[in-house]
DNA sequence: CTAAGTGCAAATCTTTTGCAGAACG
DNA sequence: CGTTCTGCAAAAGATTTGCACTTAG
């Protein structure tokens, strides 16, 4: 998974597997082997990851608690749905990082190490609002990705690669 | 293509076509016809587009100026990295808008009819780069995506419907 | 001429889906 | 027991690539 500045952690009610027991219930679904040892790996860490990256940390076939890519998918799905993860597109692949516990924020992702930095600020919410209301547009969130090059990228003074992307 | 509601066009010394045969140049690559029909056919009009809606408002195989989709996959990317369009994604698709000639903006995406609403803030770039500046991070740029519902949808009551994404 | 570009088809990559057997409640 | 889940493998969708032929300069 990708390394990341990262920002506390919050206090909340209910563990990340209790909250998922909730929105399962709700649902008339149920709690699997797979399904809680999911939950359970993804927030042994605060990291981004995509699925193949977690899957890479998964038991392979063969293994105990191997769980199939096909349900990796499908429960990642179900976890941002949950309200557990949140999810963005970053270079074509989908992004996850945890939600349930954590502050909404944005971040800073440099195109050299391709590290994402976690950020807050209060003042971007306003002037989000600010502009959309202008348009008449009622807001549920927003998705923002600063690029650029982080302090330990321009410090070693590397010539930019053909990488450095959009 | 998708419609959206659009901000004026800049004053510019070189035509699209001018900038992109500059481009090219400079990189020792050829102006084909392919190349320029697509700058022309793209620039006739303002609109966000993907890969696949463009390609419907081609010419069909067989007639008269077609154009592979191979290069068109091939075009797009050149164009962008020419300064003549910008590219993101929405919806697992790379979105292409216009970019030469036209202001830096930010997007309202409205998730009931799927609209592309362009706006500008100059604040928004403000408090990004206050926000970037704190940790000591060089910004390059930046893409925003604020989700919601626009004014036509919301007074439209219409229920939520599943598709209602992220 | 000859290096760059194009069309075609096959290959990738990521994610989704149909289905038969496994497992919750 | 009746659903809901899972694993498997195949499918899908978007984009890329290898290659032989075409073309711009």
């Amino acid at each position: 998974m990708s390394s990341a500045e990262s920002l506390e952690r919050l206090e909340v009610a209910l563990t990340p597997q209790e909250r998922f027991e909730e929105y399962l219930q709700s649902r008339g679904q149920r709690q699997t082997k797979p399904r809680k040892f999911l939950v359970e790996t993804i927030f042994a860490q605060h990291a981004h990851f995509d699925a193949d990256e977690l899957i890479e940390k998964l038991p392979r076939k063969g293994e105990p608690d191997y769980v199939s890519s096909a349900t990796v998918y499908r429960s990642l799905r179900e976890f941002v749905d949950a309200g557990l993860l949140n999810s963005f597109q970053l270079d074509g692949r989908t992004v996850y990082e945890l939600d349930y516990g954590y502050p909404q924020h944005d971040h800073l992702y440099c195109t050299r190490c391709r590290k994402l930095i976690e950020f807050r600020s209060e003042s971007l919410v306003e002037t989000r609002d600010a502009a959309a209301a202008e348009h008449g547009f009622r807001v549920t969130g927003h998705r923002l990705i600063v690029q650029g090059v982080c302090r330990e990228c321009a410090g070693s003074r590397r010539k930019k690669r053909k990488q450095d992307l959009v």
